[in-house]
DNA sequence: CCAGATAGTTGCAACCGCCAACTATCCCGT
DNA sequence: ACGGGATAGTTGGCGGTTGCAACTATCTGG
């Protein structure tokens, strides 16, 4: 179990009325977002998913569709046929392992990180003028907390063994 | 407009470093949360859509189905498929609208709204934990550029038209 | 009172995600 | 070196989600 980093200290009064308000920001967020995502469909030809693999095989070099999976959060099957349609497209290609001749190298082509380099560049316009208002020490600042957040649900998500209600 | 929190400085040198690691962090939030909420599925007897549809129910009080889909950004006839899976498992009923007899109001039944607290609950438990570690202004700041985050990017959907590549 | 707008439902096709079964390959203990 | 168990990936099947288009019922303005 991932531990907490520091105690809580219960005299916090301000802590639940703050949890509750980055609860519903983040709720809107991710409904927001999702159907954003949604939307990059028909404007840049990838899917929701598809635009997550993408991104994460261009992020980090070649992974092995067992990793992308992981990285997804996407069962095996799921990620293999996520791969069948960019490759298809021609983003991806499958390379054989130079140390496992039963797994695949996954790596990003030319037309698939210019693609990726689109998507992101065109995120991140728009969001840089949202940042520009806050000072620098709050945007790392915010920038570390959001990363804790993702990492302690990403550890929650993995001692939980992905299905949550398993009793075994 | 939301009042920054701070005057912009175009001259910042870390803004365009701060703001690919904000989105890089982001993207991995996004990602593991639409995880863990494909997972509440197994553990609350409902979907995702159908969680945010409660949910929205819960917060604000009666709405019309064309309020609900532009609450989650659902086409219309999607939005009344998720009504009718929380219809007929008890959480949510179709009342008449008072004023407009084409319409129907929506409610969160007694069942919807216990259901609704203990998914929020759960949730509330654990990021208490993970808020308790920084400084109280750090969250609120935190709260305020998520919730500007949404509030930009449902402005650009909405103004996009819900379909961003559409040329009329 | 009628034409056009609006609220909602349903049919349809495509997609997504998981589980289970299967093949190919690897690795470890004997 | 070899046989059994573990692992990588693919495929089939099922259920659920989504958007578009067509349809009905109702409202509203001239």
């Amino acid at each position: 179990m991932d531990t907490a980093l520091l105690p809580v200290l219960p005299s916090d009064p301000s802590l639940a009325r703050d949890t509750e308000e980055l609860y519903d920001a983040l709720e809107d967020l991710l409904r927001v977002y999702q159907f954003r995502d949604r939307d990059r469909i028909c404007c840049f030809d990838v899917s929701v998913s598809q635009c997550y693999a993408l991104e994460g095989l261009v992020r980090r070099g070649g992974m092995t569709l067992n990793d992308l999976a992981a990285y997804l959060y996407l069962d095996k099957s799921t990620a293999s046929r996520v791969v069948d349609a960019l490759e298809r497209k021609g983003y991806v290609t499958r390379l054989p392992h130079p140390k496992d001749r039963r797994a695949v190298l996954l790596e990003a082509t030319p037309a698939g990180r210019e693609l990726e380099g689109k998507i992101r560049e065109s995120i991140l316009a728009e969001e840089r003028q949202l940042l520009a208002d806050f000072a620098p020490e709050v945007r790392q600042a915010m920038t570390v907390l959001i990363r804790r957040l993702a990492r302690a649900a990403s550890a929650s998500v993995e001692t939980g063994g992905g299905s949550c209600c398993r009793i075994p």
